[in-house]
DNA sequence: AAAAAAC
């Protein structure tokens, strides 16, 4: 494995990355890196979570001039989030030299964005139509751009933002070195990267470090109306740290949120109708933890990089298989552990095999959660939760007030009903989600996938038998209607 | 058919 100190990147990129906490590269990363640094154009195959971000923001900020105010490198994202965090991530990359990265996007005030780039940036991060429509206006100006990256690039060629990127490269007037990174390598792209790159070199990372090996999948069988009651009871038995619960449709997700939100639950809804401003406070507050769950369409399928994910959940099977992939990625990011539980109806399950095959990774059946699995699940909830607190009333005057209750009652009887208050009962309000959509699947011919992973196929059947019922509960409930919201986070 | 994205 190598660091960092080994890729010949200058001083002050070096020690941001150091105080960023990077020491060793990820694969991409060491192959990346040297090669964009020779100044070559590059197509990174690598997928989401890989360390994409510094693979290319590394050589682009090294080759900044930061006294030239010009932009000198744009970066190009399929979400308006992902160019956000993008835009961040290059923002820390760059302090210590003093780059300055904008991000563009759509939705957001066009003379907030003006100003912005009046206090001129060396970088922008952007989604394609504002990005276009600012060199339209002339607001931004690419006479001095050193570096084009696109970011997903299949998945901008999915959601038809082709046209758009060409027309971006067709405006670059000078030579320029593009950097191009998609998960797959559908024709379009390939034809892309012919037509507007010059002789690129090509890094792959092999197929077994594209899989999610931390990530422990899992699926319930269910039928369309007991999603909502297995989610819940899911969510009490595993009390996730955060989680994110991602619908087919918009409309499923506002149901979703709305039935959670019922029960008692801490959640958010994050999808393209929401107002860009709303949607950037509920990434905010489930970044900072004030919201547990986000449920979201697939607009947060990908890139998105949120710590603390210990859970994702795909409420309905995602349409397309790659997406599955993307999807779990948002939980068992930095090496972390995380789960993935995937609710399929008995028509999906040919789907789910079509995931399997894809991820070369069996998701193991789970068992329904039964009433009394939730009950066993917050009971040991709570009584860790009192645990917790039994050496903090040490010397206390709590101490006297339990001596003096302990004379009058049995101790195991009062110590029954501290847990019983603490681990409350679950809702039982009840929730008609009525967004049923039916799951549509490309017919696929021949088995001819266009995806090109490179990998034989067949299952890794990596984890036997221990299919019984593991439970992690660390944070608890606390009292009555809000129990979920708020958190207790002092160990 | 749905999702995302420029006004």
């Amino acid at each position: 494995m190598k660091t960092f100190n080994e890729l010949n990147i200058e001083a002050n990129v070096l020690d941001a990355l150091a105080k960023m906490g990077f020491e060793t590269t990820t694969p991409i990363q060491a192959q990346a890196i040297p090669t964009a640094l020779e100044g070559k154009d590059l197509i990174g195959q690598a997928q989401t979570g890989t360390g994409k971000t510094t693979a290319f923001g590394v050589p682009m900020i090294q080759k900044i001039d930061p006294e030239n105010k010009d932009v000198q490198g744009i970066v190009i994202a399929p979400t308006r989030e992902l160019a956000i965090q993008v835009g961040e991530e290059l923002n820390r990359i760059g302090h210590n030299k003093g780059v300055k990265t904008v991000p563009i996007y759509g939705g957001q005030d066009i003379t907030r964005q003006i100003k912005a780039l009046k206090r001129r940036p060396q970088l922008i991060t952007a989604t394609p139509g504002r990005l276009l429509d600012h060199i339209r206006r002339r607001t931004i100006k690419l006479q001095n751009i050193e570096t084009v990256v696109l970011d997903e690039a299949d998945e901008m060629l999915n959601m038809g933002f082709i046209e758009d990127i060409e027309a971006i490269l067709a405006e670059m007037p000078q030579k320029h070195q593009t950097l191009l990174f998609s998960a797959t390598m559908p024709k379009r792209i390939q034809l892309l990267a012919e037509k507007f790159m010059n002789q690129p070199e090509i890094v792959r990372v092999k197929s077994k470090q594209l899989t999610v090996d931390h990530i422990d999948q899992y699926y319930y069988d269910v039928k369309e109306n007991q999603k909502f009651d297995v989610l819940c009871r899911s969510l009490d038995i595993e009390s996730p740290d955060l989680a994110i619960i991602f619908g087919r449709t918009k409309k499923r997700v506002d149901e979703v949120v709305e039935g959670l939100l019922k029960r008692g639950y801490s959640a958010e809804g994050i999808h393209g109708d929401i107002p860009q401003v709303k949607r950037e406070k509920v990434i905010k507050r489930f970044k900072d933890q004030a919201t547990d769950i986000l449920v979201a369409t697939d607009v947060a399928a990908r890139g998105l990089d949120i710590s603390g994910v210990t859970h994702v959940y795909n409420f309905d099977l995602p349409q397309d298989p790659e997406s599955y992939v993307h999807r779990i990625g948002r939980t068992g990011r930095a090496g972390k552990k995380g789960s993935a539980y995937t609710f399929v109806t008995p028509r999906e399950m040919d789907h789910l095999k079509t995931i399997e095959k894809l991820t070369k990774r069996q998701i193991e059946k789970q068992s329904f959660p039964t009433y009394k699995d939730v009950m066993e699940g917050l009971q040991e909830g709570a009584i860790e939760e009192l645990k917790q607190t039994v050496w903090a009333h040490e010397g206390d005057n709590y101490r006297e007030a339990a001596k003096r209750l302990l004379s009058e009652e049995d101790a195991v009887d009062v110590v029954a009903s501290a847990i019983k208050l603490l681990a409350k009962e679950p809702s039982q309000t009840p929730v008609n989600l009525t967004s049923v959509e039916p799951l549509r699947v490309k017919r696929v011919k021949g088995g001819g996938q266009q995806n090109n992973r490179g990998g034989r196929g067949g299952n890794q059947n990596r984890r036997g038998g221990g299919g019984g019922g593991r439970r992690r509960r660390n944070n608890q409930k606390q009292d009555g209607g809000n129990r979920r919201n708020n958190r207790n986070k002092n160990q």
